[in-house]
RNA sequence: GGGAUCUUAGCUCAGCUGGGAGAGCAUCUGCCUUACAAGCAGAGGGUCACAGGUUCGAGCCCUGUAGGUCCCACCA
């Protein structure tokens, strides 16, 4: 030991200085090695345009715990980071922060405005990951990639076309969900739908030729009118067989529109009649395909009507709608208003209401895709972790739809493909072939759309280990272990890295994938920008350090569940923190200069052997957690440990021997040697957790290893079970509680020592008893100890504590109160005469004798006879108090 | 409409394959005991939502009910 820990423990002391050693070292970094097993876990990338939130600090939390675990099992860990270019949500910031200084995108045109990006992305690109660092990430930085590098934009372009030659990419005419705020296509996924109050409108359309005549329909949005291009009934609707193949009189609009017959129509609800606009409803759009009606596309793409909608053209959608609900009443043709709350379609990045439209988009065909990712769950080639996500997969996959790849922006990858200006074929290739392969003429250009940004990160696993080049990277570390990540993002990210793994690399992405929840306000709201109810990691960081931040977000909380942030809850890991700290520090001024080297087990007090063995055990069950990804529950048993066990016991006891080795330096020479083993064991334990503290503390305990976090992780020993040793020491704890608990009820001043006798016919208790006096004389508060077979020389006015196997006299003299004697004692009758009827009443029942597995039996048979042994000492006592 | 999930101490939550109800915070009492008052030693506090069922035995398994949260879904 070759420095002295702070006085205080304070996280901005050591967290920066440790974070810049472990990246100088270059311990993230991994590299293959055929002599090492790899462990690979793939960062799911931030956006760049992101900030660290909560979401991120819990997610990174967690993958920094499952590959500093590995790291230290000797595993080859890799932690491969990067970033997402998150196409709509950077456009969108850097289209605002240009419009503050004035510029407008279109103005810049493409390559200007693309240019305008990049320099964005240079200047805040990296703020994220500097932010990551903050946290402890021990991510393999040096590998960092961007989805929009050339490695990566070269993955995309390869999948794009070999999926294209496949047939599994096809451009076509679909109703797709617009964006009218963003002017772009996006996928299913994206669209969110919310609960609305509205209206049904019912409205008259005249039958042609028969005045007087008219077919009432039902619609949320009259507006749609304008494109319709039929009215559609139930063909087995008796009320309107006979009108089926006539013709109405579209309102407002004048347009002859037919009456079909279609089974989607629905006889109960509404009035039975629908008006079909195949432009702008999916619904409508199949019926049309039916009947081959015509689509008429009535808005803009910044949904205002368009010239198609006549008189309202360049209305704005609602605007219309008020305008012709206007007319329609004033032609007598609105029946009536009825209230309505229904669904509506928003975009989940702007909240814009979504618009159904007919557009030329790219899809990539699903339904052969998914099969081997649907199997991979069903047959557990992939684990989802909590189980129970399994059926929200297979929810999405059952009734999955192609999905719309194509977007409206400049700020992605761009579809490699290209259009002749002349005839309009279209290549899709990865550079411009020039020369038009039907016309031969030299008008080729580009298509003008990117890529949804999902489509990239799909090939995130196998991308950013070097595909489509064959690297050693990807052979040695492909297939990943783990992903971590939220389950909001299971349908957009999930689902399509399964796919994509196994249409590209022909194998599973990853073995397992481990889901957390949101971590919500201490209200259990969602934590939102509009709200301002988000808590910045970085200030709590900056309050209370990155370890208690990550103790926080770890524990109390099982997988899967959402979780609440508390103050309070930070406040109370950073005293832990803290309580480790102060251990540690008081191990190093007991040991000093010391030099200590490893005793014989015989050697070993009863003391030493107990927390030994104590600590064994813990490394396997944690180890076992660890290993089901129960980091909650391991990291907890670290706490309770160092805690309850390693601090409030053997750290107390230990003092008898550290604080008189000048008494007797050998057995003073072991304390300080099992203090400094135990305390190490539980650091590493500790480590993958509370990274920062374990390490400062690691390194000024013991200079000859350069790092905590490349040290080997404590493995269960046969050879550290000290069984005999943990039965004495508990047996120590009872008596030692015992007394503190009548001393605190007969009101003792804490001051005040008193003469202690036990007496115990048990031969096994007596000489641990007698043994172990030394080690818990103080915490009793015993001035002598005395261990005997029988009450000789016991004062009847001693107070009595009735434990396991033994009753213990504490002389008080003038301080005994008889009166609160009594009560304690019957109060102790009241709670032992409880537990004597469950276990009679268990042990009396045939059923139970019979059915109960052997071992419980005979466990309640021990208690029963504990118990009766000590009601008998309890009522012996009061009997004598008469 | 389909599905998931939750309901356990005043608050927030654990509770693994069924076998004597736990933690943190809060509350109360007493302690500056030479690592730590960000601490130590004690204490109080729960019909485990409700109703049935299976079982020798249920917080845990099954069925139903009530309430909350979330996801999915093309009833205009």
């Amino acid at each position: 030991m070759n420095k002295e820990l702070a006085k205080t423990y304070d996280p901005k002391d050591l967290e920066d200085r440790l974070y810049r050693k472990w990246e100088e070292n270059k311990y993230f970094h991994a590299k293959p090695d055929r002599s090492r097993k790899p462990f690979t876990i793939v960062m799911p990338p931030p956006n760049i345009t992101g900030q660290l939130h909560m979401g991120h600090a819990l997610d990174n939390t967690m993958q920094d715990i499952l590959i500093r675990y590995k790291r230290m099992q000797g595993y080859n860990a890799l932690w491969q980071p990067g970033t997402d270019h998150a196409s709509i949500s950077t456009e969108v910031k850097v289209i605002e922060s240009l419009k503050e200084q004035g510029i407008d995108k279109k103005e810049l045109g493409r390559e200007g405005f693309l240019e305008k990006v990049w320099e964005w992305k240079e200047e805040y690109g990296g703020r994220i990951i500097r932010q990551l660092k903050k946290l402890g990430s021990s991510a393999d930085w040096d590998r960092e990639r961007f989805t929009m590098d050339e490695g990566c934009s070269h993955a995309v372009q390869e999948v794009f076309i070999k999926l294209h030659r496949k047939g599994l990419i096809y451009k076509g005419s679909r109703i797709v969900n617009w964006c009218p705020v963003c002017r772009t296509s996006i996928s299913d996924a994206e669209v969110e739908h919310e609960e609305q109050d509205g209206f049904f409108w019912h409205i008259n359309y005249p039958v042609k030729g028969e005045e007087g005549r008219f077919v009432e329909i039902a619609t949320t949005r009259p507006e749609t009118l304008l494109g319709d291009t039929a009215v559609a009934v139930n063909p087995e609707d008796e009320r309107y067989q006979d009108i089926i193949g006539k013709t109405l009189i579209l309102p407002l609009v004048g347009r002859e529109i037919p009456v079909v017959a279609d089974y989607y129509v629905d006889k109960e609800f509404g009035t039975g009649c629908v008006k079909i606009t195949p432009a702008h409803d999916p619904n409508d759009f199949e019926v049309g395909k039916r009947h081959n009606l015509p689509e008429i596309n009535i808005m803009n793409d910044d949904a205002t009507i368009n010239e198609n909608g006549g008189k309202y053209a360049g209305m704005d959608r609602y605007e219309a709608r008020k305008k012709m609900v206007q007319e329609l009443e004033e032609q007598g043709l609105l029946v009536k208003i009825v209230p309505h709350s229904h669904n509506v379609g928003t975009h989940d990045r702007c909240s814009a209401t979504v618009e159904p439209m007919v557009k030329q988009q790219w899809f990539v065909k699903m339904d052969e895709l998914i099969k081997p990712a649907v199997e991979a769950v069903k047959n557990g080639d992939i684990t989802l972790l909590p189980e129970r996500m399994d059926k929200t997969y297979f929810n999405w996959t059952d009734h999955i739809r192609d999905w719309c790849i194509s977007r409206q922006l400049w700020w992605g990858h761009r579809i490699p493909a290209y259009y002749c200006t002349k005839c309009g074929e279209f290549v899709v290739a990865g550079e411009n072939p020039r020369k038009c392969p039907k016309c031969g003429c030299e008008h080729m250009i580009q298509d003008e759309d990117t890529l949804d940004t999902w489509f990239s990160s799909a090939l995130w696993p196998f991308s950013t280990l070097g595909w489509p080049e064959k690297t050693e990277d990807l052979d040695y570390f492909y297939p990943n272990d783990v992903l971590v990540t939220g389950y909001d993002i299971i349908f957009f990210w999930v689902i399509r890295m399964i796919f994509s793994g196994y249409e590209q690399m022909g194998e599973a992405p990853f073995k397992t994938v481990l889901f957390h929840g949101l971590v919500r306000d201490s209200q259990g709201r969602k934590m939102s920008k509009s709200l301002g109810n988000g808590i910045d990691p970085l200030e709590v960081i900056d309050k209370y350090g990155a370890d208690a931040l990550r103790l926080t977000l770890i524990t109390g909380n099982a997988p899967g569940n959402d979780m609440r942030f508390y103050w309070e809850r930070v406040e109370s890991s950073r005293n832990f923190a803290n309580k480790v700290w102060n251990a540690s520090r008081f191990i190093m001024m007991n040991i000093g200069e010391e030099k200590l080297a490893e005793p014989s087990v015989h050697q070993l007090a009863m003391e030493d052997q107990w927390i030994l063995s104590k600590v064994n055990t813990l490394a396997r069950e944690v180890t076992e957690n660890m290993d089901k990804f129960e980091m909650g529950i391991a990291v907890q048993k670290v706490y309770d440990f160092i805690w309850d066990e390693f601090c409030d016991w053997y750290i107390e006891i230990a003092k008898t021997r550290t604080f008189k080795k000048e008494e007797n330096p050998e057995s003073a020479r072991v304390a300080m040697w099992t203090l400094k083993t135990v305390l190490i064991q539980a650091l590493k334990l500790l480590h993958p957790c509370m990274p920062f503290i374990t390490e400062e503390i690691f390194c000024t305990l013991q200079d000859e290893e350069a790092t905590i976090m490349l040290s080997q992780w404590p493995e269960y020993k046969e050879a550290y079970h000290f069984a005999e040793a943990e039965e004495a020491v508990e047996h120590v704890k009872d008596l030692v509680k015992g007394i503190r608990n009548t001393r605190t009820a007969m009101e003792v001043p804490p001051g005040r020592k008193a003469k202690v006798y036990i007496v115990t016919s048990d031969s096994q208790l007596q000489s641990t008893f007698e043994s172990m006096k030394t080690a818990y004389s103080v915490l009793a508060g015993a001035s002598e100890i005395q261990v005997q077979e029988d009450k000789a020389g016991i004062g009847e006015d001693a107070v009595s504590v009735v434990i396991p196997g033994a009753v213990v006299y504490l002389p008080l003299e003038d301080l005994v109160d008889f009166e609160k004697e009594k009560e304690r004692l019957l109060k102790e009758k009241d709670r032992l005469a409880k537990e004597l009827s469950r276990s009679r009443g268990m042990l009396s029942n045939e059923k139970f004798l019979n059915k109960a597995p052997e071992q419980k039996v005979q466990e309640e048979k021990e208690k029963l006879a504990k118990y009766e042994q000590m009601m008998t000492r309890v009522e012996e006592r009061l009997a004598q108090m008469k």
